[in-house]
DNA sequence: CTGAAAGCGCTAACAC
DNA sequence: GTGTTAGCGCTTTCAG
């Protein structure tokens, strides 16, 4: 080598070994700041069996709820010294993963974090070839699979709140514009509203909740429906803040007031929510944190798995939380 | 090897190479299936010195505008076959990006997209360091940099076509509330303001701009500030659909009504702003191409870089689109 | 058409 | 403390 030492020695430096001296290690630091030298972590990974680099498996990232998860995701990589290689299915519903998850294997990410939605049987795949992966996985918002972990915000019980808030604000007609029912968590959100408002004697009839994409439009469309199916409704829990904002424009397009005449509660706490007319009372769930824990869990997973000891699947559930606002207060 | 095969034959069965006899070819496919063998892509970047694979460095993931940029890098690199690497700065001002830069150059990505706004001196780094990237980088949203290719939308012109269509309206004092200036598109926002008023005669002041954060609630404390400092005020340009959200909502409450008393101009076309009441008109900016071209870019770039031509800088100017809705037309 | 040898850049294991 | 040897899993080159 140019600086009159073994490749050997200057992987010690590098890896910051003890058994070098002080001055062969000054040497050798001054030779590599001086050819510019870089360390290839390609190598290192194919010879350590081990990347230090995590897959990541996404879909719609054009909306804010999938991008702030990953926000977390990445914040959490950094902090533990993770390297992410990102994958992004192109549609929410794609069942075919086989060919994606061979390319993340293939680069030999060390785990990998599952952040697709549960969506109809897009995580059929994990049924059928969950045991073909020799790497710890962790699913995000899904529900639990067996002999997997997975990390989400308990749905239930934040539209629960919801519910409960709007009883509690003597609201009697609650009506309930779902998420599209093949998501889980639409499902979630819809079973709390039903089970609430059973709860409190009141049970909910097929003519009082209507289904719509989380989209503002089909929110605006769902609502229409509502407004012929139930008439004298005077709440509207809406399954995400999206959809509930074209609830509040359509409200005023027809003269009613909220909330007096019309409380309405969205989910999500999107930024923008507080800035509505009026501002909207939600259920705020913290997806960074979803992602950050994701990582967190995944990386003591691989932990034990590098030391051959045997992973216990866990379910972590995070708590939503109710945010109060203009738009559900008691007449 | 198992099939009774050199490695090397396998190799070129799995390159797809033509001098490979029929039925070994169909007898080591088998194997591999039987196996369930996968090629490290590893050891391939290793030997060929070729990863195909694109280092991403992004920040904001939080905000859905390089959340946009993101979709769009990611549907790119699928199409092109390229693995990403991400990152995400942990602010969008983080200066020191020489670590981070040098893992990806450690995990021998084939290229780089820059995918953070420039805001500050944010890009010092690039004057300083570019020329010891020996690979080819891409910057998204920012000012050309000498020596490098970008990939940006025309703020100017957008923004233009926002204040001539107040023009046209008959407004004619016409106030500004800006993004931050130390963000470069939030400047190029601002004097497209400033020089389209000029055009038509009527010089803005200082008194007729105010300076927000692009969050919503600075939006409304720039409002505030701008009706105090610019009363007669007839049209508000603001430099985000956020930020303009909010200049709806404090209107409202202050019994302004809106297009009449004010009409309003927002930017970035966020999907909310159709519901927003009165629906927003503003320009959309497609940040997906954004994301998509640079990677296309990107891949050309890497294609001559392998057969050692020259690569020509060269920058990419996406145009924006006026979206006329109701919160500007005509009293 | 197929195989053998060499080596990409690194580190584990063992000398000295 | 430091050097040597071997090999991670692949492809390139050159023989057969």
């Amino acid at each position: 080598m140019v600086a009159g030492v073994s490749t050997q020695t200057v992987s010690r430096v590098i890896n910051d070994r003890p058994d070098v001296s002080p001055e062969t290690r000054e040497r050798i630091l001054r030779v590599i700041d001086q050819l510019s030298y870089r360390p290839s972590a390609l190598a290192r990974s194919l010879i350590q069996r081990r990347s230090y680099s995590l897959g990541v498996v996404t879909a719609g990232l054009k909306y804010i709820g999938p991008s702030r998860t990953l926000n977390g995701i990445t914040g959490g990589a950094a902090e533990l010294g993770y390297a992410l290689i990102l994958e992004e299915l192109p549609h929410f519903e794609t069942e075919d993963v086989k060919p994606l998850l061979q390319n993340l294997l293939a680069r030999h990410v060390d785990g990998i974090v599952w952040a697709v939605p549960q969506i109809g049987d897009n995580h059929r795949w994990v049924r059928e070839s969950l045991r073909e992966i020799p790497i710890p996985i962790i699913f995000i918002s899904s529900q639990a699979h067996p002999g997997a972990s997975s990390v989400a915000v308990d749905n239930r019980a934040g539209a629960a709140l919801a519910v409960r808030h709007l009883l509690e604000g003597g609201r009697r007609r609650i009506g309930h514009i779902s998420g599209p029912l093949d998501w889980w968590e639409a499902r979630e959100r819809k079973l709390a509203w039903n089970e609430t408002l059973e709860g409190a004697g009141a049970p909910a009839g097929e003519n009082q909740w209507a289904e719509g994409n989380w989209s503002s439009s089909s929110g605006e469309a769902a609502f229409e429906q509502l407004l012929r199916s139930y008439p004298g409704m005077d709440a509207v829990f809406v399954g995400n803040d999206q959809m509930a904002l074209s609830v509040l424009s359509a409200a005023h397009r027809k003269g009613m007031r909220i909330p007096q005449d019309l409380a309405v509660v969205g989910f999500d706490n999107i930024v923008e929510s507080a800035y509505f007319w009026p501002s909207l009372t939600t259920v705020h769930q913290d997806q960074h944190e979803l992602g950050c824990r994701a990582v967190q869990e995944l990386a003591a997973q691989i932990e034990l798995a590098q030391s051959d000891q045997k992973i216990e699947p866990k379910t972590i559930m995070l708590t939503a939380e109710l945010i109060v606002r203009d738009s559900s207060i008691t007449r």
